[in-house]
DNA sequence: CTAAAAATATTTAAGCTTAAAACATTTTTC
DNA sequence: GAAAAATGTTTTAAGCTTAAATATTTTTAG
């Protein structure tokens, strides 16, 4: 039904009725990506989330932290784990919390800054993420598995333009309190 | 970097070396890609998130089951809700009752069947979910502009192919249960 | 008909998450 | 060098979220 309308593709002086153009079609097939978008992501997230509990009794805030720590082997601050990951400061330091209580991270003070606390994996945490990670990456790539190879690079690209441009804007925004100021 | 090889596309016997379909490399692409799915989404949802907050005093949790609702005019039981939201059940009874707190939605027994709940928008709640769709909608548009109008429909399909694989396989599975029963 | 199984919804405990406020420290400004 | 601003983190209150346990009702099997 929302197909409708491909016929008129090369039939001459249709422009008022062309409806795959049509503006309000487009924004409706932006809302209905948009909800598709959510429940992928929200159905791959539930299923990673109850195979780390049951594999590892791990929850995926966790295995996200010790991720982003594992790609910074010389540690990471509070701040720049949570714009890693995407969330508020606040939540940072009670995850981090719950796994310096499971032996898993060390958050020790910056040699200079006292402000600053520094975020490290201990060699109990490497050990424990390395086998999820290993177990993650196969589940990744078992339900990713439909995706059409030659796709994966461009759709990559894709989010990740899609994402760029909201931080362009942002910095016009930006720009535009710091010009305010002045 | 990661696209190299490129060049080796159609030169003889290259197999080897082929880049590009390397089942590693593959599959660290589909982990990268699914860390970019991760982080669009929940760019996105944060954005959605703060400006419900601001325009509204509204949250995204609350918009989804009005907008559930929305499609149901006759009305939606617990279950359906927590179904078409993919959340947990026991998540649904709180946003419900924080919105019938609210007066948007009212919660009355089903007719015939006591253990259930039909749950429909109020007159008000209709009219709430109105204002918040349109600004809704046009953020969505928004956000999603960088996206190519001719790919929004493949993608789309995309991401409705990679839930239905998985929910195949969930059949798959249940059959089997089912089959060790007998 | 009735006991067992299944379905529907809520409650509970624990954890995740946010925004805003509070706090501590460092840097900048005058 | 003190006041102000900025930076880094934690705390707080409210809400979201899940899995598991519970309560109730309906369906099913015998």
């Amino acid at each position: 039904m929302t197909q409708n309308g491909a016929k008129t593709q090369s039939i001459g002086s249709v422009k008022k009725i062309a409806p795959k153009g049509d503006a309000e079609t487009v924004q409706k097939m932006r809302l209905r990506l948009w909800i598709n978008m959510l429940r992928t992501t929200r159905h791959i997230e539930n299923t990673l989330r109850e195979r780390f509990k049951s594999d590892f009794e791990a929850t995926l805030p966790r295995f996200d932290v010790m991720a982003s720590l594992f790609r910074n082997p010389d540690g990471m601050t509070m701040t720049h784990l949570s714009e890693s990951l995407m969330v508020s400061n606040g939540n940072v330091t009670g995850i981090v919390e719950r796994l310096v209580d499971e032996g898993l991270v060390n958050r020790t003070a910056h040699d200079t800054d006292r402000r600053t606390a520094i975020v490290v994996l201990t060699p109990e945490g490497l050990s424990t993420f390395s086998e999820m990670a290993e177990e993650h990456h196969a589940w990744i790539n078992e339900l990713l598995e439909p995706i059409p190879q030659g796709e994966i690079q461009h759709l990559t690209e894709l989010l990740q333009e899609l994402r760029d441009a909201q931080t362009v804007e942002l910095h016009k925004t930006r720009q535009a309190k710091r010009k305010k100021k002045d």
